[in-house]
DNA sequence: TCATATCGCTGACCTTAGTCAGGGATTCGG
DNA sequence: CCGAATCCCTGACTAAGGTCAGCGATATGA
């Protein structure tokens, strides 16, 4: 997967590093604050409409107990926020905006967009296209980076939502809609050890994909529900997950992988080929299926 | 040139700034330094071969004279460079690393090294390649909002340079080669007012790029050497460059613009056509001119 | 030669960012 | 109801980053 890296590629990340952080990071750094500290402006900016829990501030922005306080007895001195101890547990407590501190809010909202705007403003449209464009790249392969698979309770929370995700989507696009209670294996509790796997795809502790395979007693694994988030399509998980997948099904002794598809899943299609999956014929009844496909494993 | 700005547009920009200067940023921070301070760090980095004076390092990392020399301070007691007074006027005072102070550069240098590659290993062959292309495009568009085009001397070191630049590549493109000599207004003097114009386009206080106009007694504005540094190419300096000089064409009455090209430059072709510029017959005798271009001037 | 400017240094001072050890109030589990 | 845990706060402390006034040494222009 990962070849050796290229000096010239490497010299071009620094480039790319030095020429932003120095670009951005300085308009931002001293547009933005306006007068407040950074630290304070990052705390007013988590406090929104109907008050945050102290907590929840530092989880976020992981800051010290102490320090965290502090920043917010200057926020509460400047009139910009109010803190009370929630009605549930008196020993949380909740940060909350007054109307200033709305005000302020919206303040530094506008120098944000002001300063984005800065940058698109001496371009023409169709600069201004290729900037977001590469940018919108830049930040999906930096993220491909930072994507962990593993395995998971096809029960959690995290898989229902990808699940969910999954059948939504197929609804959106199968021309006649989809029901998953029509669709072979429909219960998540086979896809569990020894008798399956079910792994996540996650991003910043957000799960982003999944996919699942069940260990046949033919020697075959049969992979199914294999999905990845709209937002980090192209960037190489469904290939990792597709991998692991696969890994695991040579643990347990498979002999090859098999798996069915709608041929309105073109992207999906097209990596399974590149995998090296070949089309076979049907081996089940497999209600939204049109195409059929296995892969000897090593 | 530049509309309204999107809404969306700035929101995708404001994405991107967040991404890059938590992920580069965070990351730059932490992992370079390495127990000394980034202040320091960065002192050291300007620091090389011959000796620095200690203005320059001042005026380029913009620090306070005072904050400064305490920095050299702490790098001279860590043995990391010496300071001394310059030869030629002992109040200026220059920095040269000592060995060790160079084995420090060149372990910050790996470590930027390892930053950057942390960022590409994770990826695939492919998806490296679609990431520098981006950060390639991102770097050069930004870049393309800070250049400024402004009339200059023909004569200036600037604009000497950029014609010069201008001949070699002539040389390199054409079969034959190029000589000055036998081109049209070889002389760089006419190129002033009130007779003619010569525009310089700089980035962060460098030429990279410029054109020049004659303004002639039959009405017409005679474009000649314009040209933009290969790197800056395809981000609309020479688009900027031939706005300059047709406004000064109109402000001096010309009622057309007028140039002559050859075959070889396609992308200036292309830019002249996309700018209103038809084919005309050869109006003069320029000895490396295949094409013949008119625009008339509002 | 003398006033003026330049250059870098030092001392004094400030803010920001952050860490750590308690401590009071409260909840929760048994 | 007791002990443990949780939550936030305060006080004490440190390092980094940065600003400012003034000083001594030197150069430069009239």
């Amino acid at each position: 997967m990962s070849a050796p890296i290229d000096a010239e590629a490497v010299a071009s990340v620094r480039a790319f590093n030095r020429a932003v952080t120095t670009r951005i990071g300085a308009l931002r750094d001293h547009h933005l604050g306006g007068g407040r500290s950074l630290g304070a402006s990052r705390v007013l900016w988590e406090v929104d409409g109907d008050g945050v829990d102290v907590r929840d501030i530092r989880e976020r922005l992981e800051l010290d107990s102490g320090y965290l306080s502090r920043l917010l007895r200057s926020l509460e001195r400047e009139g910009l926020v109010t803190v009370a101890g929630s009605p549930a547990d008196p020993r949380v407590r909740s940060v909350r905006p007054t109307d200033a501190g709305r005000g302020e809010r919206a303040e530094l909202d506008r120098r944000s967009d002001e300063l984005a705007a800065s940058l698109l403003a001496p371009l023409s449209d169709g600069q201004r296209l290729r900037l977001i464009d590469a940018m919108d790249t830049v930040m999906r392969l930096l993220d491909a980076g930072l994507v962990e698979v593993e395995s998971a309770d096809a029960a959690s929370d995290d898989a229902r939502r990808c699940l969910a995700a999954y059948y939504d989507e197929l609804a959106r696009r199968f021309p006649d809609g989809f029901d998953p209670g029509q669709s072979l294996h429909p219960d998540t509790h086979e896809f569990t050890e020894p008798t399956g796997l079910f792994v996540l795809a996650r991003l910043h502790d957000r799960a982003i994909g999944c996919g699942a395979v069940l260990f046949q007693e033919d020697g075959r694994a049969y992979l199914k529900r294999m999905w990845v988030d709209e937002s980090m399509r192209g960037t190489g998980v469904g290939r990792r997950i597709l991998d692991a997948l696969e890994q695991a099904a040579r643990e347990h002794g498979a002999a090859s992988a098999v798996l069915e598809t709608n041929e309105t899943l073109t992207q999906a299609i097209a990596m399974y080929r590149a995998s090296g999956y070949v089309e076979v014929e049907p081996f089940n009844d497999e209600f939204y299926a049109d195409l059929w496909f296995a892969k000897p494993l090593a």
